[in-house]
DNA sequence: AATGAATGAGTATTCATTCAT
DNA sequence: CATGAATGAATACTCATTCAT
């Protein structure tokens, strides 16, 4: 039985309580970053945000509800970037590519845990449809410069795209020359697949 | 100061202990085809092994050993494949991807398990060694059928090749039509920087 | 390299936390006078002293810094009784003998005990400050009475002091006549060295 | 209950087998000195003496019984040289602390480690026996040098001589004019009381 | 006899979570 | 609300001892 996506325990209402949310899950944020999915754990994320066990678990029921949260925030901030650039200029290839690389080196070893995580996760549904609409916003992105395509075609173009980000991220490639290989990289791809 | 790699507590001598020493190896696999990085632990692996706990600390100093060993197994298999390709059919390319797909198809969730592992695991020279070496096959291969090229456009080359098949085996991107996906994205990309 | 004494992890804030920490250290002692430093573990230190394993671990890092906050315990309370004696009644070294044995003899097998375990230990600075006060305040004692003498010379003194003491609370010798006993030994060997 | 003392399991009695023995138990002694009584297993006994696990068992039911072995190995090599030098120089004090001395200081830290394991050890009636002999030998010595002295007197000297020589062993008080350090210290007491 | 593979009870330690203050 | 003390099941690892070969 998958077990249910739990609910934050209570909404923040007051200023203090939203900080102090923002600061478990920045802590937990900083904590997979340095240590991978293995290292975290509730006491240490109480510990690095300041507050106490007991308050931790007062607005968050388990560890994966953090994590969960972390998601939600990570990939909010990234969504929000891509509709301000589907709206202005819904044909830059190399706008969103190089928005995707920001968003992914400013915190590449927290992206490379997120994504480990996530497939023990449950996340919850709005999670998911972040996860949804950011993929169609990649998609459309690429059907408006390279045409209308399959969309396995588009989503194998987004993997390429991002497996490249990431070994750069990860150090296996320089970072010099990167928008440029990884737009090659895509638009390679695609092009040899509509040929 | 990166901490050593502890060795194998004791070589095998008969013939029943090496048995032992192979059936804690693939029950490590299949706990983290399973349950992934976080769910493998060293009581678990002695159970499904067969093993007391005992008789696998006899062989593994810790947990990190029995993966680093299970690491070297899987480079193994893989790189001895790859020198009878390169020996027999040096330009084969699909060859290579091919061996490459049976590879992680045959696994596919224990080769993204040890990718993640592999990021906080502590490697020994051997197993450093494995990974040139299959880093330099697969370059090799790729200068024959493409021409020389810098070192890191062929490196991408494969981590784009990588990243394809893995989202196959993760079940991201369909099976069907895989080789030639495979061989369009690397080709695709090494074809636009050759110029 | 002499590995470094893990610090007490947490600092008590509670009253409550202050009395467990005080249990835990008791337990500890209690079972290094039943069977001395080979048969103290953790889990049998936190059954006695009515806590939890869990707990045990929330205050001492290892079992070992159990062992050192005992050493801690058991000099302070010597060396606070030594400063009162050094500072009233500066010649006294009957007084001082008689303290001695009273602290020996209040628990000899657990003297007997951490001085073993103290060849292992990896005391902090603070206890090996304590150490050095302790010999320090015995030499003066043993100054005022004898004169001036070879640094040496005043800790063989002690020594062979202590020792007598020791065999006492083990049992080998009577505990009666003690105090003439050790006052004998100390004085018979330093009259003969002074000449 | 008291444990009853093991004996050997078996009396070697092949040439080899005697090897066997001698290398196990001096492999214990080494590794005493090295860790003192915490630190000995009878796994590590049996590497270091280069043997099997298996062969230790062969020769010693248990890990107690290689300890009671040493022991006597111990005693039996004091009790010797003591013999002679009672029948040789019947008078001869610093002949004896010399060679107490000699018998200390080639294995200080063994030494050390012998009496506190012997508080846990169940000692067979030969090892009981050999340490009376020690006793008695002391004392005649003592005797013979100054004078009929109660059985009292006489242990608290012999208690006393050990000591220094022992802090001489663990480091703690200089090697240098230790003969006269030890002889000092035990003529001075026995002066004393004998008035 | 000797070997070394195997055992499992015992010991060390961690960490998610609850609850009294 | 916040705190931090306490819990204990889970996990990591050791070591005395047995037994098949």
């Amino acid at each position: 039985m998958p077990k249910a996506p739990r609910e934050p325990r209570k909404t923040p209402r007051q200023r203090r309580a939203v900080a102090t949310c923002a600061a478990i899950v920045e802590a937990a944020a900083r904590i997979l970053e340095e240590g991978g999915v293995v290292s975290i754990n509730t006491n240490l994320v109480a510990e690095r945000a300041g507050v106490s066990i007991g308050t931790l678990y007062q607005y968050y029921p388990d560890k994966e509800a953090i994590l969960v949260a972390l998601v939600r925030r990570e990939r909010e901030s990234l969504l929000e970037s891509l509709r301000t650039i589907a709206a202005n200029s819904p044909t830059a290839l190399e706008e969103m590519v190089e928005l995707s690389i920001r968003h992914q080196f400013g915190r590449p070893r927290l992206a490379a845990a997120l994504e480990v995580a996530e497939t023990t996760l449950h996340l919850d549904a709005e999670a998911t449809k972040m996860t949804r609409e950011i993929a169609e916003l990649s998609s459309e992105l690429l059907v408006a410069r390279f045409g209308q395509l399959d969309r396995v075609e588009l989503l194998t173009a987004v993997i390429i795209g991002r497996a490249v980000i990431n070994a750069a991220g990860e150090g296996q490639l320089p970072e010099t020359a990167l928008l440029d290989r990884v737009v090659n990289s895509v638009s390679g791809y695609l092009e040899k697949v509509r040929g």
